[in-house]
DNA sequence: ATGAAAGCGCTAACAT
DNA sequence: ATGTTAGCGCTTTCAT
């Protein structure tokens, strides 16, 4: 038996206007009359279809997120943190998991773009340039989170990853490390780019000639950091200590270390790339570049929010663009040389 | 400017039915007539209003899934394992973050029934028995993860709780240890409780007598297993072994234990519940139950699209409850005594 | 094979 | 303060 605006009408005897003024806490209804149609409402458990009011409001109050991919500690947070500034302001989430794959991020794209979201949150993988730049210009709202795309101009909130890298690296080297090894993702990412600058800063001012056997580009994966830090310690001119641009390339590294029988940090200094609650309970603890990755994603969804709200962030056709910064935590994984 | 379904009727020369016909590849429609109306969705760039169709075919393609806290790593494999089920299928999903809290449950699960969702998987709190049976009793497909609520009667995958534990301090049990610890999640929770019953039979088969004063519970969260390992721990008689019934829980012990500078195994064993990539390059290795986390989630997934599509999964009005078995995963975090 | 028209459940403009 | 009514964008009978 199904219950809609229209029962519960006649149940109170008033128009469907009057119920869904009531619905919607409408001021200019009698407290008597508010109150037949509440009790209307509850002794027939009616709930709103929030589809129907969707179509008529032209607005669904939700969100879309797509990130990478949740299994990742990153991504998880950022989905929590969306989810909570969402709440926030009543706004529904829908997560879509792109897996760092093009072809599905362009596909959960439409999918949002077809529920008709008020707004997206998109960590790209930085293929879908038309689309999203399709989706800009139709009336869809957009912020991407923590990198950009080439050819998209779009609001976004980063992370000041090329400082984060260089502190990285300039720790190392004031630990007295000069062969240092890194483990990159994607370099076709800014991400992996700003990651990758930062080392070469930091080696640059110190006169440490690059050697180009040290670098290593992998996807990020955990899968990654194990093959390729294999790559780089299985060799008798092995690196001193290794840089690593993400968590779960850190893991895979610290595994293929373990398994080589490398301690740390008598054999190898290590210095990753965002912390985690387990680096603290390393042995030793683990060194890293901490990332405010709650915030990150926060500072987004209050962005988006505002735009929705029809806000303006930007200044005149210049997307904004915040660039949250990044901190070197000291702690177990590299030693004084 | 807005493209609708008429639009796209108009551009391409037919009535907005043939244009839905071709939107949902309904056989009959001819080809070339098939193509004229391609084109002009592709033209005009018309993407398909789903919350209008949503709301005609009173069916939304959508599952909701309420989860205790995406943060988590058990949640987050949930969230991913239903997902990828989902997408198999072509449903959307909209994930909640009921944070552990029964209020917060209630609220999502009100939201979830008014954007009409197909189904709805839950890890419930087990606080809302009232709103879940009326939910179920309505239209609404549900299937229960990883837990039961007292006074309803649904389906739901589940995690053989009891022998997991069972196993884990057998194992301790039969390693030589005596004092044996546990820290427990809630009781009043179908997986706390499993647990704990485990524990106890183990140490009831091996005569083992009960100290109280070796139990503790907690709440399943970091901060527990933190505060719980130091009371277990700060005194004289403390256990030889720690029995820890979730990750997180086990993750806070071993800070506690870390900072108190006991050493793993050699003055204190433990064995936790539920695995993590992390467990392997702790320093031991820790030993755990592990739990088929993602194919819980996936079992219940596939559970509530059949259940939607209308195969009916119980036998006469027995809800169907399929439990998963548990494994204990033997690394190094206790030794022989 | 295609079109006309009703209607899903709600909201908002207008009328009273 | 409340009611009447059109219409959001689609799908689905029922005609033709």
């Amino acid at each position: 038996m199904k219950v809609n605006i229209k029962v519960v009408a006649e149940k109170a005897e008033v128009s469907t206007a009057t119920v869904s003024r009531v619905l919607r806490n409408y001021p200019g209804v009698r407290k008597k009359t508010r109150k037949k149609v509440l009790k209307a409402i509850s002794d027939l458990n009616y709930e709103v279809n929030a589809v129907a009011r969707s179509l008529r409001q032209r607005k669904t109050y939700t969100i879309g997120v797509v990130v990478g991919n949740v299994l990742s500690q990153f991504y998880s947070i950022i989905a929590k943190s969306v989810e909570d500034v969402a709440h926030k302001y009543d706004y529904n989430t829908i997560l879509c998991n792109g897996d760092d794959n093009p072809e599905k991020e362009l596909r959960y794209l439409k999918v949002l773009k077809a529920s008709r979201v008020d707004g997206i949150i998109l960590t790209p993988t930085g293929k879908n340039a038309d689309y999203i730049n399709w989706l800009i210009n139709s009336d869809t709202k957009v912020v991407l989170l923590d990198r950009l795309i080439d050819g998209v101009k779009c609001d976004a909130v980063l992370v000041d990853n090329e400082n984060g890298a260089y502190k990285a690296v300039k720790h190392l080297i004031d630990q007295g490390y000069r062969r240092i090894g890194i483990i990159n993702g994607y370099v076709d990412r800014t991400t992996g780019r700003g990651r990758f600058n930062g080392y070469l800063r930091a080696l640059k001012e110190s006169d440490i000639s690059v050697d180009e056997s040290l670098i290593k580009f992998g996807n990020f994966k955990k899968r990654s950091g194990i093959d390729l830090a294999r790559e780089l310690l299985d060799r008798p001119d092995r690196p001193e200590a290794l840089f690593v641009a993400n968590i779960d390339m850190t893991l895979g590294a610290i595994m293929t270390i373990k398994e080589m029988g490398l301690k740390i940090p008598q054999d190898i200094g290590i210095v990753g790339f965002d912390d985690s609650e387990w680096a603290l309970i390393l042995d030793p603890p683990l060194t890293v570049v901490s990332q405010p990755v709650y915030s990150l994603a926060s500072t987004a969804a209050e962005m988006l929010i505002k735009k929705i709200n029809g806000e303006n962030t930007s200044h005149g056709d210049k997307p904004l663009i915040v660039t949250l910064s990044t901190d070197l935590v000291v702690r177990g994984s590299t030693r004084r040389l």
